[in-house]
DNA sequence: TAGATTGTTAATCGATTAACAATC
DNA sequence: TAGATTGTTAATCGATTAACAATC
């Protein structure tokens, strides 16, 4: 019963690569920690801001910071990937971004169908940021007739049973569902029946998939909620109230 | 140097969770820890979802399952809150519904609003999963002037100027912004300064924040990023390859 | 009572962090 | 060489999981 949320986030491949002791420079390394491959894609960010800027060597703290992170958590994810500094100077921008790109496997392009092209569809369709990391949207399904042939972005919506085709021409790999709740598990199965492997989830909906299938899901109100529960925290900690009386009173209201 | 990403989350609060081992029913308890939060929306769904289906009692396998979780994990996690089921039976799905809505702080109604209405922008105001789930859209905010006054989901759009006034008199203690990444910083700084203590960030910056406030941020290419990683890791598997060989020969290239 | 299912324990696993030896 | 900074170690912390005693 692998969990829905990630096939393969859930079974997470454990070894925490081991290194050859002999390699001197680059040695090979299999399972980067999920933790870390969460982060790669902030650090290709952060170096890709730094070479923008014309920076030529960045030390791990200012790296570090750009990113978010405190400079032992960055080294220590480098580290995964190999030795791609220089101890006493830090690292070259241009060289760790390639090295991270290619890690993560956005220095080729990856196919993406969207299906679902209504307020969410359009401002994914028309986002920007895909192109210049790595993705390209091919097609933008949905099952609508109404829709269909609207122009987003500079593709026409087409409908949901070109699929397959599509899936095989384009070989997508990667689909983004954006659909209504109701709709996202069958427009789920269809995807995978037809030969993605990959699945962002947009729709308020538990996903249930194969292994072998990712899933990763984007929720909202979920976000939210994280952030009202902490909210509510704040609030009744502010009123100077002993935190576990209001909550044992609460609770037999 | 607190984690931008999130000032609460990074330090967490620690303090398993120790019961008191009188308290037969309703133990107070201190810090549920954060993995467990971020799951507890997910169960209130589910739940939701059963309720909706009429079922009036459900056991930690089946909530599990439409959660997309293994049992012993949900009930860990239940545990964190009290004892409220009954063994032999399961939950009671109204009653265990609404006592994580409680925890959560969804039972009240929590104002937003939202900074940058462009294509993002517009989808989240006409997101209906908002108001069903404890949060309330009181405004839609803009600097471009050309937007200001446009009508959307009911709301119109209005001047970034009016922040401070409005924090202080709907009271407002949640921020989305969905500007672009230039514009994130300097909004974040606003929102911070005029009281807002969350921010739902969906620009792809990095935001630094004081200590006190917490942000999450949903970020678009780094999900996509992170399937390309595994999607990566899969099609070099189906070839059949040593992937440790693989990627030693690509490090040289 | 017998069967079912929770709540909790304890073992295991993975992630974070500070410190520092290696080395430029 | 002296100063700077990486890459790695080891300790700590938090999350997951299976198993089962408690109990309906």
């Amino acid at each position: 019963m692998s969990s829905p949320r990630s096939a393969r986030n859930g079974g997470s491949d454990g070894s925490s690569a081991k290194r050859t002791p002999d390699a001197g420079a680059k040695p090979a390394e299999r399972g980067i920690p999920e933790a870390t491959v969460a982060r790669l894609p902030v650090y290709l960010r952060a170096l890709t801001s730094l070479s923008e800027r014309s920076t030529a060597t960045c030390s791990s703290e200012e790296l570090a910071t750009a990113a978010g992170v405190n400079s032992a958590k960055l080294r220590k994810d480098l580290s995964y990937l190999g030795s791609y500094g220089t101890r006493g100077v830090g690292y070259d921008v241009e060289y760790l971004r390639y090295q991270i790109a290619r890690e993560i496997g956005v220095t080729q392009d990856w196919p993406v169908v969207i299906v679902g092209i209504g307020n969410l569809g359009h401002a994914l369709a028309n986002y920007s940021g895909f192109s210049s990391r790595g993705f390209r949207i091919v097609a933008l399904l949905d099952a609508d007739p109404a829709r269909q042939g609207e122009d987003v972005g500079g593709l026409g919506i087409r409908s949901f049973d070109d699929l397959e085709q599509l899936v095989e021409e384009q070989r997508v790999a990667i689909g983004v569902i954006a659909t209504p709740a109701q709709a996202a598990q069958d427009v789920c199965d269809r995807l995978v029946a037809a030969g993605v492997t990959s699945i962002l989830n947009f729709a308020p909906q538990v996903l249930s998939v194969p292994d072998g299938v990712d899933v990763r899901k984007v929720d909202l109100s979920i976000e939210l909620q994280i952030l009202a529960y902490h909210e509510q925290r704040k609030s009744l900690a502010e009123a100077g109230a002993d935190l576990e009386t209001i909550d044992a009173i609460e609770k037999v209201i």
